[in-house]
Formats: C-alpha cells, structure tokens, sequence
DNA sequence: GACAAGATGAGGGTCACG
DNA sequence: CGTGACCCTCATCTTGTC
C-alpha cells in the first residue's frame, strides 16, 4: 500500500537533516503569522465552495459550475441565473439567500416566517411544520418521518415567541427547512460546524452525513461506493428512504467481543488475523478514533457508519496492564505485525504496587484494577473501612468484607497499610496508563484536574500497540493531526514507540491539557514542530489547506472524542452521540473527511 | 474563587440456572 | 430461551472549607 507521496519523502529527508530546527518559541511566533491570520474571516462564500474541492484554490468560480452547485441544492436553473444576475458570481452566500428569499416567497405566507402571538398555540406549530415538511415535492408522504424528527427545531422555532424576531439561527434552520433538510440533520449540522458556518459549509456536512448513510444501505458492491468530496449532493427522498430502514428495530447492532481482545492483544492472538477494509475508507491518512466501549445502545452503529463502515475494534486494555480499560477504536491500520512497548507494563495489581502485597487481605481476590475514571474516593471512606476492620482481629464476617470489595472495586481502592486502603495516587494513575511518572504534574494543575485529565486519557501501551505499525511504515517520522489530545496519550504512545514526530497538529481545549502536552514536549527534547489550537470547531476548511501545504499533509489523524454523554459513570447527562460533549464526535468525523478530501486533491 | 468531598443510579453487559 | 442476580462504568452537581 502506499502511504506516501514523494513529495513527503523529500520533505522528510530535509527534516531528518538540514533543517535547523526552532526552538518552540520561534515557532509560536510563525504559527500566528500562518495560521492565525486566518481566524478572522468573516465571509466565507467562495471559500467555502472553494474548500469542497469544486474549485481550484485559484480565484474564481465558473458561472456553469456555481449554477450546477445551486442547482444541485434544489434549486430552479431559472431562478438561480436571476440569483447569479443579482448578487454576482463572488458572493455565494448572497445568492443562496437571494435564492431562499424566492423559495420563501414562493411557498410560504409570510405570517408563519413571523412570530406568532401565541406561544402555545398548536396550531401555530402544526401549520408551520406542516409548511416545513412540504416546502418541496421531495418530502410528500413523509410526514411521520418529519414530525419524529422535529423536536429540536420545533423548540428553536418556539423561541420565536419571546425574541419577537428570527434569529440568525433560526433563519438559517428555515433556510434549511425550505432546502429540503430535515430540522433535526439541520441543527445537528448547524451544532457541528458552529455559528460562523456558511450554509454551504452546512449543507456539506449534511450531505457528507447522508452519504455515510447511504453507503452501508444502497451500495453492497465497494467498487461503486461514492466518496464525499466535499460537493456532492444526494436527493432528499433516498434519505428519507434511509431512515425508515434505519428506524427499523430488526437492524442489526454491534455488539461486544468476549473476550475483548480486538484483532488481539501482545499475550493472546488469535490464528487468522485479516480483514479488508472499505475502499472508502483506505488512507491517505491513517485515522484512530477512540471511544469508551459501552456506550449507549446504536452509538459504535453511528460511529461506524460515519467513520467509513469500518468495524471497530473493542479492546480491554487489561491485557496490556494492571486496570481494566474498555474502549473501541475505529481505525484503518493494518492489523499484522503490531508489537508491544517495551518494558512489558505489570499486568496485576500486585505487580504493580509491590508493597501492598504485604496488607492485601485474602479474601480481597482482585487482580485488575476497575476503570481508572476522573474522580477517587474520598478519604472519609478510606477511614470508615479502617474502622469497620479495626473491630475485628482476623478476617471479617463476610457482609463486612462484601462491603469493603464493592467500594474498593467502586473506586479503585489499593491497601497500603494494615486495615488501610487508599485511592491510586496521581503518579499512580500515570503509571498505569503508560504515561512517564510525574506526565501531569506541575505547571499549577490541582491534583483534581490531574485525576480528571488522566481519567479521560488513552491507556498509551494498548494504543501504541495498535500504532505500532507505523514504524517500518515511516522511518524517518509523521505528520501527526492529533484532535481532542487531552494529555498526549497518542504522542507519547509514539515517541515511545521511537516513530520520529516530525509536525504534531494537537487540538486540545483545555488550556492545562495544552500545557502538559507541551512540557512534555519540550522534555523529551522532540526535533519536531508542535502546533496547537484549542477548538476543533474552530477547523475549517481553510484553516486545514493552509496546514497540510504546509507541513505536506497528515500521515495520521488520531482522536478520542468525549465521553462524557456516553459513559455508564455519567448519572445526569448520558444522552448519547447527540450530548453536547459528545457529539464532538462530528467534528472529527467533519476534520477527517476534510483532510482526506484536501489531500485527494493534492495528488 | 479554587479545590475537595459527598451524594446522585441508570443502563447494559455477563453468567448461571431452570 | 427467558429470567434474575450480579457487576461495572474516560461523570456531574451541590455543598463545604479555606
């Protein structure tokens, strides 16, 4: 397989010798004069068409072409040459509300576009969803598939009542409406891609989504997969086609390994390792995506079926070290030939904490640790399990130890004296994950925010493990696109793996995540350029083009997006792929779709 | 305001058993 | 195959303390 192009080759020859390297304070400097400039555009109409890949980067975008793209939208050929007479060919924005402004007059009275005086009329909302879902010829017999899907743009749309005016967001949701797109992929889009986004850019995304939809349902045969470039635009009825198969309760789900080893793990492998990948989703670049395992039910179906229709690949990193760790990871690297990091990590607890082998009571059987999450067990339990056990000389009755297991497994708890037992101490913590003792230490972090940091981390040798297959593939180092980075679990899981780090994109929004990747960074002595932003969302199109020609494109895309909406621990807010954290899913399924489609065209 | 402690289950998996 | 007991989970919010 190729992975490489001679371009990249050249670049690396340069970077593994000429090149004098800056220190990170120079570099800093260069970033803001590269990068940041870029942050403060404010229109986005031609460069939005121009980052789908359906222009050339040079100015200027055909009037055939520019009509073709409206076209597509479901617009008129008519009305959209009026739009183009009106607003010119340099401000697509302008023309596709030009173009909204038509359709809205055309099929909507304008009463129902306008607040209504009475906030909880039903009739208001009927007429208006009813208005919504009829808006063209695609949507005819479809109501159900509309009204189930209308919650969320039904509560935005209520909000009209006390504003007294459209909002930009809810004029844009209209807009969308009026395109055809259902409220609920609308808003999803309009979440993923921020405030800022051009309807272009939103309407991309949908489609993207659609076709990642699409793909697992109408086309069995690889060979006539279509990959989004950025610009295609799939009919409205084949999407709603999708969803009512979807909705389908006999849809098969992906179900949990047992034991879960993945495609194996250093101590057992199983005999016939092999699987074919997608075409679509073949590299360049390599992508990792990771996510706790047991997540709410049709989720890793979600994951999936966005990330290319690859299987995931569930894992218990418990058979790479002393605590448990579920987690599945969408990725397209070969599976042969993997190896593990050296030094083998203890696999039991004993082995990892010598010294409590003196005080760990026989009736305690555990040998793995439970998940290491973000928060430890308070000192106050500690005492009252002390005391509980100061009353009896032996062993106690079996209720009594019954009660002291299940909040030792609940939290994690080790015995470090007699009758003592104690939560893992940070450096601990980092110990068990892989991570250099003392990774999260210093630079004004709480020992709060160490155990969250790491409770959100990658276990860094099950993860290098499955890396671990980059090394023969690059010898002389990658080009890394680390999204949601938290502590550097990915980059140290290749530094350790002695895989050069030549350019690390890291998005971090954490500020006291950044700064530990950072030190770290500097630490280790790394050759290489660390450039880092603190917002996925804030990583467009553009943004993107302008990095990959400048660092010759991403050899590998790695991201663990949040859990918090996911995780079994979560009581408040476990909403699944469409929490508020969680659904940053999208966006690195949106970055990586993007990097794959700027660097299809740079071949 | 920063930090730490305490209170707050549901959901989904495994497993033995009839 | 259905059932029920058992087990585990990258968390969040409020309150208390300094």
């Amino acid at each position: 397989m190729v992975v490489r192009s001679s371009k990249d080759k050249s670049a690396s020859g340069e970077d593994s010798d000429s090149i004098d390297w800056n220190t990170d304070d120079e570099l800093e400097i260069q970033e803001d004069t590269a990068f940041s400039s870029s942050s403060t555009l404010t229109t986005r109409g031609v460069e939005a068409i121009a980052s789908n890949g359906e222009a050339s980067s040079s100015a200027g975008v055909s009037h055939s072409k520019l009509v073709k793209h409206f076209v597509g939208m479901g617009f008129p050929e008519k009305l959209v040459s009026k739009a183009i007479a009106e607003n010119g060919e340099g401000d697509t924005d302008s023309i596709l509300n030009t173009l909204l402004t038509y359709s809205t007059l055309e099929d909507s009275p304008p009463q129902q576009l306008c607040v209504n005086s009475d906030p909880i009329s039903s009739d208001y909302d009927e007429n208006l969803l009813d208005d919504l879902s009829d808006m063209d010829g695609w949507s005819e017999n479809e109501t159900e598939d509309n009204t189930s899907s209308l919650s969320e743009g039904h509560k935005m749309l209520l909000s009209l009542e006390s504003t007294g005016s459209l909002s930009e967001n809810e004029k844009m949701l209209l807009s969308l409406a009026n395109m055809g797109y259902t409220l609920e992929e609308s808003s999803i889009a309009m979440k993923r891609c921020g405030p800022e986004a051009s309807i272009v850019e939103l309407t991309d995304f949908i489609c993207a989504a659609q076709l990642s939809r699409e793909e697992d349902i109408y086309l069995p045969d690889d060979d006539l997969k279509p990959r989004y470039n950025g610009t295609s635009k799939i009919k409205k009825r084949k999407f709603f086609e999708i969803c009512k198969k979807k909705n389908d309760p006999d849809t098969e789900t992906i179900r949990l390994p047992n034991p879960m080893i993945g495609f194996g793990v250093p101590s057992l492998q199983p005999e016939n390792i092999n699987r074919s990948l997608p075409e679509s989703a073949i590299g360049p670049p390599f992508f990792y995506y990771e996510n706790v395992a047991l997540a709410p039910k049709g989720v890793w179906d979600t994951i999936s079926r966005f990330l290319y229709d690859v299987e995931p690949e569930f894992v218990d990193s418990k058979y790479f070290c002393a605590t448990a760790r579920k987690r599945g990871y969408v990725h397209n690297l070969p599976v042969q030939n993997r190896f593990p990091l050296v030094p083998l990590p203890p696999l039991t607890v004993q082995q990892a904490f010598p010294l409590s082998r003196k005080w760990w009571p026989s009736w305690d059987s555990r040998e793995k640790l439970n998940c290491i999450q973000t928060a430890i067990g308070s000192a106050k339990l500690t005492e009252r399990i002390r005391n509980a056990l100061e009353q009896y000389d032996c062993d106690p009755p079996s209720s009594v130890q019954k009660f002291i297991l299940d909040e030792c497994r609940k939290w994690n708890l080790v015995w470090v004296g007699r009758n003592k037992v104690a939560p893992l101490e940070p450096d601990e913590v980092e110990m068990l994950l892989g991570f250099p003792k003392n990774h999260t230490r210093g630079g004004g972090i709480s020992r709060t925010d160490r155990y969250k940091s790491l409770g959100n981390s990658f276990q860094v040798d099950t993860v290098a493990y499955h890396l671990s297959v980059l090394k023969d593939m690059f010898p002389s180092g990658i080009n890394m696109l680390s999204l949601f980075s938290g502590i550097g679990g990915a980059e140290v899981a290749l530094h350790r793996l002695g895989i050069k780090l030549k350019n690390v994109v890291s998005v971090e929004k954490s500020k006291v995540n950044r700064d530990i990747v950072r030190s770290w960074w500097e630490q280790t002595n790394q050759t290489g350029n660390l450039i880092d932003f603190d917002d996925v969302q804030d990583l467009n199109g553009d943004r993107l083009e302008e990095v990959i020609s400048y660092i010759g494109g991403f050899d590998l895309v790695v991201g663990g997006s949040p859990c918090n909406n996911l995780a079994g621990s979560n009581r408040v807010s476990r909403d699944g792929l469409e929490g508020k954290e969680s659904s940053l899913f999208y966006d690195y399924f949106r970055i990586l779709d993007l990097v794959k489609s700027i660097m299809g065209r740079q071949v």
